[in-house]
DNA sequence: CGTGAATTTGAAACAAATCAATTGGTGTGG
DNA sequence: CCACACCAATTGATTTGTTTCAAATTCACG
């Protein structure tokens, strides 16, 4: 697809981290430029004006909290590389997985209007973040109305996303549910140049229910039944789609398809 | 054995919506200042530079589409008064409704990244829109950083919306939803100057089913049980709110609340 | 190599969906 | 004005999918 980053040197600081197959080591940019920003969301560039503006990153281990619940929002982030989760606060009974960011995903963005965020991220893996401070990025709004519409679509894109669990949580069955879940992490593996057919999950299945409003048992049950169904071999946190197609049709609408039965 | 002991006079035009308090009387008025968009939204008001600058209104009919799906994204919306619902293509089989938009809400905001309508809202009753053609917006944002601020929190606030539904259908009860369905309305109702103790639902309990991911007739039957219980008087499209504080109750999180663990 | 967490699997209990029939309200035309 | 048709809402009986409770297995880690 796009020109994906520059083979970079590691540099000294190296860290043990398991990373996807093909690993990008990218430890030692600790900047990024906006143009390398909008590359990450798939904006198209922003006018020149903010050439020589750099952003500095952001290195978390697994299960470092990025920003906790009701902390004041400071900062966005956007993920250059490593994988999250965030966690809606406990506004009824017990806290809810709302999404796994991962590469070029944008952290933080709910909490702008009231100021202070209403999720926390943990990191899942190894992470490499980029700092937006929001104030900075307010005042470089001023001068590029550009940037303005960078935090829009930022926002925007978040909300789509909301979105498509909503639509899932309200009608779908188990198995719909964790076929979308794993198509949906097939193709962002494979948009990042991963393999689309063979990878790691970095949560458990407790987070996974918890995204997909299931119960752990539930997801581990249905899981098998792909398995069974030779659909996938997952066994614990490695995954291998073995027919896409069949998957993706049970993405649809179990509950009610056009089929009768 | 119900006691019919309602005093509502059954001659009224209900079609007819009162004005709350007698605030602001722009049923004539088809234009409204900054000023007027920041109390109806409960923002601080804005910069005095836009003092000349007016948005038109626009009426609607009930079942009147706002905009539909797939349509260019050329206007936002306020409501200033009436009741409508937004409604969520199908992505998986049939239409989810996403919200029940009244006065004070936003129109419009997701579907600024994809430049298109997610999303498309329909009057549930005779309303009063506020126009926002985008174009505008974004221009007199580059004059004045406020007009942006007031999009991002407009946005942040629908963020914060959907999250509220995403914790309720993957967590909670048919009880639950509906009790906090009810109260929710009621608590709008209050703040917009009706009654919070008695009102009237503008939508079919198929609508109310699809926003909180259950079957109408699901939704009946809780409606039957908070009768029975007498926490409410729900008949047909009338409600009145016997028992607030019982009914808040429900809202927790009747999935695990009272056993410790 | 043991310990504890994550996962898998089973059986029973339960909540909600589905299927189906009835009632209630509204609007139209005879 | 009443009768009919149509749609929304209620209620019942049954089925289904998911949760719950419980136990066994696997894995990661010190």
């Amino acid at each position: 697809m796009e020109p994906q980053l520059s083979v970079m040197q590691s540099g000294g600081t190296m860290t043990t981290h398991a990373h996807p197959h093909g690993s990008h080591p990218l430890e030692g940019s600790t900047w990024s430029t906006m143009e390398h920003i909008c590359a990450l969301l798939h904006i198209h560039s922003i006018s020149a004006a903010s050439e020589n503006c750099l952003f500095q990153h952001m290195q978390c281990k697994p299960g470092q909290r990025v920003h906790g619940i009701g902390q004041a929002l400071d900062t966005l982030y956007i993920v250059n590389a490593g994988f999250l989760k965030t966690v809606l606060g406990e506004h009824s009974g017990h806290k809810r997985v709302l999404s796994f960011p991962m590469k070029g995903d944008v952290l933080g963005v709910d909490g702008i209007d009231p100021g202070s965020h209403a999720t926390e991220t943990v990191a899942l893996s190894e992470c490499d973040l980029i700092l937006l401070p929001f104030e900075r990025l307010k005042s470089l709004g001023r001068a590029n109305p550009d940037i303005e519409t960078l935090v829009t679509r930022m926002m925007s894109r978040e909300l789509a996303g909301r979105h498509a669990l909503i639509d899932m949580l309200g009608t779908l069955s188990a198995e719909a549910r964790l076929a979308r879940f794993l198509v949906a992490l097939s193709e962002r593996h494979a948009e990042l140049g991963y393999s689309g057919k063979r990878f790691n999950l970095r949560m458990t299945r407790q987070e996974i229910g918890s995204y997909l409003g299931l119960t752990l048992e539930t997801v581990s049950r249905t899981l098998s039944v792909f398995n069974d169904m030779e659909l996938t071999t997952v066994r614990q946190r490695s995954v291998e789609i073995n027919n896409p197609k069949a998957l993706r049709t049970l993405c649809r609408l179990p509950p009610l398809p056009p089929p009768a039965r």
